[in-house]
DNA sequence: CACGCAGTTGATACAATATCTCAAAATCAG
DNA sequence: CTGATTTTGAGATATTGTATCAACTGCGTG
């Protein structure tokens, strides 16, 4: 009897990776994180789990995610820090509040009949979307 | 006779900031590129310009930018440095190709319906958006 | 279920990148 | 021009990510 891993698991597998102990720890956290969480946070959650995993590791492994679409990093406020976010079926949509840097987090897209279209158009094959508008939040207007 | 200045000059001044020599170069910088210039690129190119400008000024300058969506921070390849690009009219679109990281613009956007709608619903003042698509480039399919 | 190889790891040193501080300078309205 | 205010620049410092490489591990094979 073979092993139960999560769907997000079985494409690293699927993809040629090795599903290492390291790499399942980041991945848990991501998934039970809320979203937008920076390295800095990944990094601590991973420690608190498991202290014997190394930076490297998670860095390698936030890396690796972001080639398989399967985390985004976005850049909210300080150009310093990305935060890193889950695209569940592959896109994520939010506001960015450039004033208070709130962040607001939409479902809704129709982007997929543009998405059909560059496909078509440019020879490409997608496999997600980030959107996000900037503006002032009902708070900061 | 009051000297001329580019209209993103203007909104710096709009908004309430002063139109410094550093901030003036760094916005002429980042207008004279080809858009997608990481903060290092940035800071050579200013450097080349005007060798006393300082590299706390340069990021300064950036996060002002960046926070009056003039311009917006973007992640390619390495979660070191982020790349600005311009906000022509306020919206900016890109593929990234996930497997060699080359960055494909396009123009075309029907979000402005869903910009309203948000707004309208959300109770927010958008001011732009930033459309990322990402998969496989024509080279890499 | 042991074997063996390629892929992966982790410790540490290192490199790259951004922020802080504060006296001095520059902007710009009046 | 003058003065109130914002902004600057140098460099030390903090933060964040990468390189290196011997040791280890997932996993296909038999
Ligand atoms: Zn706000
Ligand atoms: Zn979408
Ligand atoms: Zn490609
Ligand atoms: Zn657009």
């Amino acid at each position: 009897m073979s092993e139960e891993f999560s769907p997000r698991a079985q494409r690293l597998r699927d993809a040629g990776h090795k599903l290492t102990h390291a790499r399942l720890t980041v991945l848990s956290v991501l998934e039970e994180s809320g979203g937008h969480v920076t390295s800095a946070e990944v990094l601590e959650q991973v420690n608190e789990r498991d202290s014997t995993i190394g930076r490297a590791s998670v860095f390698r492994t936030l890396d690796l995610l972001t080639a398989l679409s399967i985390i985004r990093p976005t850049f909210i406020h300080t150009s310093l820090t990305p935060t890193y976010v889950l695209l569940p079926d592959g896109h994520h949509h939010h506001i960015i509040c450039t004033n208070c840097n709130r962040v607001i987090e939409f479902e809704e897209c129709g982007l997929g009949a543009m998405a059909a279209e560059l496909e078509q158009r440019l020879h490409v094959k997608l496999s997600g979307h980030l959107l996000e508008f900037y503006g002032l939040c009902d708070r900061c207007c």
